[in-house]
DNA sequence: TGTACATCAGTGAACGCGCGTTCACTGATGTAC
DNA sequence: TGTACATCAGTGAACGCGCGTTCACTGATGTAC
């Protein structure tokens, strides 16, 4: 509890901490920089030291969490190695974990409707997080005789459609009332599903 | 345009229509009491003999795009029969098209973040819609061997996830910058290849 | 080790703004006789 | 058909609020000699 006196320590990264509490509780929309000051117990002048400005703020909650995010899906595609099939599908499970585990940084990402234009740093790190998925698919798609297989590109995006709309969708208070499946569940069977479907699983497995 | 003077004649709707405007432009977040009342030529306070507040206008915003959502499903349906497998298939089409064609009404329903619990018509409107998918799906399930078919319910959740999934992440401006696939082609091949995988098509079709 | 000074990271007060909402009001419309 | 009156759907001014941001400032820290 390092907090002496005047001088904070390390108040940018406490700022984000705040902020992604704050963004948790209320929704990207619901935070203030007074509030995130407020908690970091400083003033909210003090915000203007590390941030150019509120979207600053979130960008770099933003940022954070797609670093996370794409380290995340790094380990579960490399610890589900050797085989193709099971890494695929470890970065699948991997998608909403990080949802689950790590709900504002998520929104900051999906949610607050930052312009990617504006953060290019932002883009580059969504792109890592594309790239770990796309080798996933890459390396499964060597399975699919070549005549009759679609894109890397386009099955990693059919994926993390299915993880993005579950999140969205199950894993939320959202709109469908509750979830009629535990999300990780439908998750699970549905790329299960989707994956026999391209023939990587043999429909009686 | 019948605009006469002092009595609007139908400014509840026009609001409805502004906020739409509105939120189309700015998102659910950027839209305005005050702003709906201007673009529809009226004072801030005359929004208040209609709506209860700000957010009795977006969930009425979100209350007719269920309603929309739901005929449009349903009528997907109805034209796709009477092949099962085309029925399905109409209705996660008519998803994106709902999506493109009413964005306004998408993000009110979807992005605005508004309470199932303080709006319980919202609940019931969607309710019909989740029910048209999931009548289609049930049909479907009928071609699928008892001993292996998954609950109804399961896999209009899936196509209903890998459809939302599709809309907010490669059919808005969001986050993975622009879409590496025409976002229609994306989904339809998407729902082909699960649609294989529950055996409803054939492999070599 | 001690002092002078530059730099840094905060404060505190203030700003202008636009928001959602309220209120007493008034002009327009519709109805009863 | 004409008048009196109730109801309705707007106005216009005002409110209190919290926001993001700015500014001149000051206390704390670090460095040079």
């Amino acid at each position: 509890m390092p907090k002496r006196g005047y001088h904070h320590g390390n108040l940018k990264q406490a700022l984000v901490e705040a902020a992604l509490k704050l963004i948790e509780e209320k929704g990207p929309a619901g935070f203030t920089v007074a509030e995130a000051a407020k908690l970091a117990g400083v003033t909210p002048a003090a915000v203007y030291r590390h941030f150019h400005g509120r979207e600053a703020l979130i960008a770099e909650v933003a940022l954070q969490g797609h670093r996370i995010f794409g380290d995340l899906l790094e380990h579960a595609y490399a610890n589900g190695k050797p085989s193709a099939l099971a890494a695929f599908e470890a970065t699948g499970r991997a998608y909403l974990a990080f949802a689950r585990k790590f709900p504002g940084h998520y929104m900051a990402m999906f949610e607050s409707g930052l312009s990617i234009q504006a953060h290019p740093e932002l883009g580059a790190a969504a792109d890592r997080s594309r790239a770990v998925l796309e080798r996933a698919a890459e390396a499964l798609s060597e399975n699919i005789p070549a005549d009759r297989r679609p894109p890397a590109a386009m099955f990693a995006s059919h994926v993390w459609a299915m993880s993005h709309g579950v999140v969205e969708l199950f894993a939320r208070g959202a709109p469908g009332a509750q979830a009629p499946f535990p999300p990780e569940d439908l998750l699970e069977a549905g790329i299960g599903i989707y994956l026999r479907g391209l023939g990587l699983i043999k429909p009686d497995d």
